[in-house]
DNA sequence: ATTGTAGGTCACCTTACCTCA
DNA sequence: GCTGAGGTAAGGTGACCTACA
């Protein structure tokens, strides 16, 4: 025969409907016998709300007579006949749909026999339960794909304050830095060269508590808002060893207890607090456990998709 | 066991019609 | 009455699966 099913089910009733063979064919297909539509020795498939009338004056009169006839069947509410005019496209009654919406909450999938049990409840044929459910469920994935969009919106506003709360906070650091830095340097030159102490021009040989400082800033510059890797954050001024500021590290062995004064020295008086410094500065105060708290919403195949938050700033939701 | 075909369903995209502001 | 937007039933197509010869 050749014809592949889905044409089969479709083929315009002008090609078929004084065709015997044809007829089997369409009937299996659909399972038009099961239906209460059947209309004996009429056009077998009988798709009228499928069906291509685009030349009706050529048409055979019988099977008009026979539409006709099925037309007078819906007399008063013709508007919600399933027989509706040819080439006219008619909604479903809302208690069909509603009928349906129910079977769909129940299943989205539709087995053969419950698809014909649903047409014959509802007076619909098969095929056209079918495609109701055929275009539920593409409206029900387009609503999920909303949802999923609204909730990863949600999730990337919130990524997008948070970060920017960092940021600020990093500013208002940098600047308590600064200001660090330049008390020290005044102090230590005042040290260093009594006399000459606040010659701008002439400074301190070697200002390791300034340039440690220096390190702390660039840390809190370069690496606290980008949350990257460790292979990249290994290229950080702060731990690159060829860093021209901070050749000699950022935890090498100093005595800063100057460094902040008799009034900050306590908890900064040993080698060993300059490495909870930086690592305080790092870790906690810098980096207050981003993974745990940017990424506590989302689930493990949300859309970050492995990329730093920063990165994604780039390219995800451009608004 | 393998292969070809028919029949069925699905997702996806498109078209055509309807409704409503 | 006209019109454009949005919703929806249906058409078209390709992919996939299953049964069967």
């Amino acid at each position: 025969m050749g014809l592949s099913p889905r044409y089969s089910s479709h083929i315009n009733i002008m090609e078929v409907y004084n065709d015997s063979h044809m007829a089997s064919v369409l009937l299996k297909d659909e399972n038009i016998l099961d239906s209460t539509l059947w209309v004996p020795n009429s056009s077998p498939s009988f798709h009228a709300s499928m069906v291509n009338f685009e030349d009706e004056n050529t048409m055979g009169r019988s099977f008009f007579t026979q539409i006709d006839d099925k037309m007078e069947n819906c007399n008063d509410d013709f508007n919600n006949c399933n027989y509706h005019q040819p080439g006219k496209k008619r909604r479903l009654r809302p208690d069909q749909v509603q009928f349906l919406e129910k079977s769909f909450e129940v299943e989205n999938k539709l087995e053969p026999e419950r698809k014909i049990q649903l047409a014959k409840e509802l007076d619909l044929q098969p095929r056209q339960v079918a495609i109701w459910f055929q275009n539920r469920r593409a409206r029900y994935k387009t609503k999920v794909l909303e949802k999923d969009y609204e909730k990863l919106k949600a999730s990337f506003d919130k990524l997008k304050t948070e970060y920017e709360a960092l940021c600020k906070q990093n500013e208002k650091m940098k600047n308590e830095v600064n200001l660090l830095t330049e008390k020290m340097g005044g102090r230590e030159n005042k040290r260093a060269r009594p006399g000459l102490s606040d010659d701008p021009i002439i400074s301190s040989p070697v200002d390791s508590q300034s340039e440690k400082l220096s390190c702390y800033q660039e840390a809190v510059t370069n690496v606290a808002p980008k949350q990257e890797d460790a292979s990249s954050s290994a290229k950080s001024d702060m731990f690159d060893s060829d860093s021209p500021h901070c050749n000699h590290s950022a935890v090498e062995p100093a005595n800063s207890s100057h460094v902040f004064g008799p009034e900050a020295n306590s908890d900064f008086s040993q080698d060993e607090d300059d490495d909870n410094l930086s690592r305080s500065l790092l870790t906690s105060s810098v980096f207050p456990k981003i993974e745990d708290e940017f990424y506590e919403d989302l689930q493990p195949n949300s859309c970050n998709l492995g990329f730093p938050v920063q990165d994604q700033g780039t390219w995800f939701w451009q608004f």
